[in-house]
DNA sequence: CAATATGTTAGTCATTTGTCTAAGTCAATT
DNA sequence: AATTGACTTAGACAAATGACTAACATATTG
């Protein structure tokens, strides 16, 4: 298959195809022969490069969750106001449902809830995602003005990380009912939070609202 | 094995047994051999009583999504204020753990992402349990005097709906981080909503309150 | 060029899989 | 007690599965 480069090639080769296998059949329904004949390898490359299916699986969540710490970290780190990275967030709630991605990391999540090994690394992108997502919230919620008393920040992300879950999981289930109204819902919120602090910006010397432009 | 009885006895054995292998092992390590030593029954009745695995799967979910929109139904049509409902909700998340309720229910889930048959029954109990929530929520939220332009009932559902699937799927990975936390905050604003209400209703003529004890 | 490490192939192996059948058991009805 | 019908059993079958190996191809290095 692979000749011209390395050994990485070809592995990567089996993991693009368990990728889409993923998303065409589930986990369950993946057996060395189907992944060499979706990869265009041989069957016994798999042996070779991965010893068993289960190592094969652990490799790609491993490749998986790196990525997907790494699309999150970027995008919530980048230097735009909150709305707009939630805006952002949101975007892929769409964006990932066309591509695979959404189904891809649930077969990870079902296949790990059987796999104790699995669950490990499930569980600790979790919290490295709570971790990002916390970063970007505290600062908002401060800006924002909202009492972190009574919503606490913890809560809120929690809030924000199991709604985001549901909708996922309602999708790939073929149900859309109510999301809509969620999400704009939100957006609404959040826009009347940001007309809030610009008037509260105002009040108090407007001059840093006025210098930008 | 059950002789006393009719067919249905060995049928629901054979039922009771692939739920408990659904906790256990989840729905891909289920073999007709294991399940019929967990049944405590013969090999060949699991095509005398089901004809196949995929039929089998199906009685198992009807079964048990039947049992639980009777529970769901049951609870909210309870004549007890909101908050005691939404507290008897939120009970169940951590009694349905420790039963295995929530595994049975998400390996079925996960098992229809790849069957198309299955899917649709799942989504046709969605929509029975956002029919029950909602139609305790309408009323509540005009009780609680909120905003229904800002925050229409159908996004609360989903909200509410989605958040719990959120939380369930973390559970079933081990996450409990955050869980606490928010359903603490959700608990709060629901106590300080009912005082507001006592209180309007105070306002307006107090016979309504006092007439009671 | 020879030697060596790396990558690939075809094919084998013992098990396990889902499905199906023919013979048997047993209780209720006639 | 014989017959009927529902229920159960042991066993068989082809097909599919994961794991493994020995031989072959290729590229890299000395």
């Amino acid at each position: 298959m692979a000749k011209p480069d390395n050994r990485n090639t070809t592995e990567q080769v089996f993991l693009d195809a368990a990728e889409r296998l993923l998303v065409e059949v589930g986990y369950a329904n993946i057996t060395t022969r189907r992944l060499a004949e979706e990869a265009g390898a041989n069957l016994g490359l798999v042996h070779y490069y991965f010893g068993s299916m289960e190592q094969l699986f652990i490799r790609v969540l491993e490749r998986f969750t790196d990525r997907l710490i790494e699309r999150q970290r970027g995008m919530y780190a980048a230097p735009v106001p909150f709305i707009e990275k939630w805006r952002a967030a949101m975007g892929y709630l769409d964006e990932d449902l066309g591509s695979g991605y959404q189904k891809i990391w649930f077969e990870l999540q079902a296949l790990a809830w059987n796999r104790p090994e699995l669950r490990e690394r499930l569980a600790h992108v979790r919290r490295q995602w709570v971790a990002t997502v916390t970063e970007a919230f505290g600062p908002a919620m401060e800006e924002y003005g909202l009492d972190t008393e009574r919503f606490p920040v913890a809560a809120m992300v929690a809030l924000v990380a199991t709604f985001n879950e549901g909708i996922i999981l309602d999708r790939l289930g073929g149900v859309t009912e109510g999301h809509a109204e969620l999400l704009e819902m939100i957006d609404n919120w959040l826009v009347s939070l940001e007309e809030r602090k610009r008037e509260k910006n105002k009040g108090m010397g407007d001059d840093h609202a006025s210098a930008h432009s």
